[in-house]
This record gives C-alpha cells, sequence and structure tokens, in this order.
DNA sequence: TCTATTAGTCAAGTTTTTCTGACTAATTGT
DNA sequence: ACAATTAGTCAGAAAAACTTGACTAATAGA
C-alpha cells in the first residue's frame, strides 16, 4: 500500500527548499525571530532573501507574523502550530545521523 | 541545548534538493531502479538530469549503483543502509499530514 | 548492414533562484 | 535638521539549476 503519487517529505522538501528557509526555520525553533535579527545572524544572507523565505514559510503555514508595536516598529515571527508539527521530524533525524 | 550551526534536516534538504532527487528515492524505496526505466516513468525528467541526480544520491550514500550484466548492459541501483534509515522519517511524515 | 537497446556524457541554451543596491516610511536620538 | 533604526519593496544583474539535442560504445535482432 504504497502511495505512488503522492509523498509527505516532497511536500516538507517543497516547505524549506531554498537557500535560507531551513536556516530559519531551525531558528524559529528556539524562539520568536525577527527580520533584521535574522539577517544579522545569518552570515551571508540579504535583505530580499530572507524577506522573501520569511512570507514563504508563513504562506506555508509554518510561521505567523505578528507586529507587537508600531513605535517603534516590531515585527516577530513564530512557529505555528503546524510548524510546531515538525519537531519530532527534527529530532528523529537527529537520532539519525 | 540546541545545535546552533548543524542540522540533521538541512542534511537531509540538501541529500534530496533538485527538481527529481525526491521522486527518484520515492521510486527506490519500493525496490531496485534502473536508468531507462526511471526516466520512462517520471514524466517530464530528461536523460541529464536523472544521470546528475542519481550520481548525487550515490555520493551523498544513499543509494549504490550495481552492475549486473555487460550483456545486455544492465545496472541497477537500490538502497544503502543509510538510505534505509529514512524510510521511518517518511513513515512519521506520512502521519503527520 | 541497419536499427534498437542499454547507460550514459557533453556543450550550449533556457529558466529559476539568488544577490545587489537604491529606495520607502515612520519614529528616535543628537 | 540629520542620521539611525525598524521592516521591508523593487528592478536589474549574477549565479545556479535544469533542459535540449547531439553524440558514444557495446551488444542484439532483422
Amino acid at each position: 500500500m504504497e502511495s505512488e503519487n503522492t509523498c509527505p517529505v516532497e511536500g516538507l522538501l517543497k516547505m524549506l527548499s531554498g537557500k535560507w528557509k531551513p536556516q530559519i526555520f531551525r531558528i524559529a525553533l528556539n524562539g520568536s525571530i525577527r527580520f533584521n535579527t535574522l539577517l544579522r545572524q545569518i552570515e551571508g544572507s540579504n535583505k530580499q532573501s530572507i524577506a522573501v523565505a520569511l512570507k514563504e514559510l508563513e504562506e506555508f503555514g509554518l510561521l505567523e507574523k505578528k507586529v507587537i508595536k508600531l513605535k517603534p516598529l516590531h515585527i516577530e515571527y513564530n512557529l505555528t502550530e503546524k510548524g510546531k508539527s515538525l519537531i519530532p521530524v527534527f529530532q528523529q533525524l537527529e537520532h539519525l545521523v
């Protein structure tokens, strides 16, 4: 009883594909993340790519954006329930390698 | 005790990144695979891309190449132990989604 | 002899992804 | 008034990934 035309791993790969999304998601596992903070801690990254990655992670429902304060502007991204559901997968992979 | 600079998921993503590797790997979960057979069953694919994907899966140690017969030429690729170790991850992801 | 099959390789071109640098807009600090 | 911080956007360039079509080399079948 194999699934021939769908694959959950392909879904995961799609959600986390690209140069920066895996790193951003992993940092988000430790708590709230912010645009400029990510930009500084992920070396080699750039505004545009981080912005696109955050938007995609949001669109896939793994992160949710939250405006904390308007003065001064403060926006945070947090794992959604869907995002948190991936934690066991990460843990399982850790045991493997 | 978080791992800040390594990530097993990033490893998985790297091994299976690209347009065809996930599909090839998934087909390999069902048994031996062959170059021309893949080419026919994966619609939209092409020689070059399948060849590169197989080579990369081999280099990452997920598949192993085996020459069965030289006349007529018959080459097979099978999951390695490392490749098989990913099966539970696929199963876990299936339960998730 | 000619064509097909096997499993590829190679160079060139196309497409997709990523990066760079300029710009926005509101607010705070000097 | 001027610079800095926040969180971005936009267009164009550069880099990476993917595709195409021609080719190889050994063997089998008509």
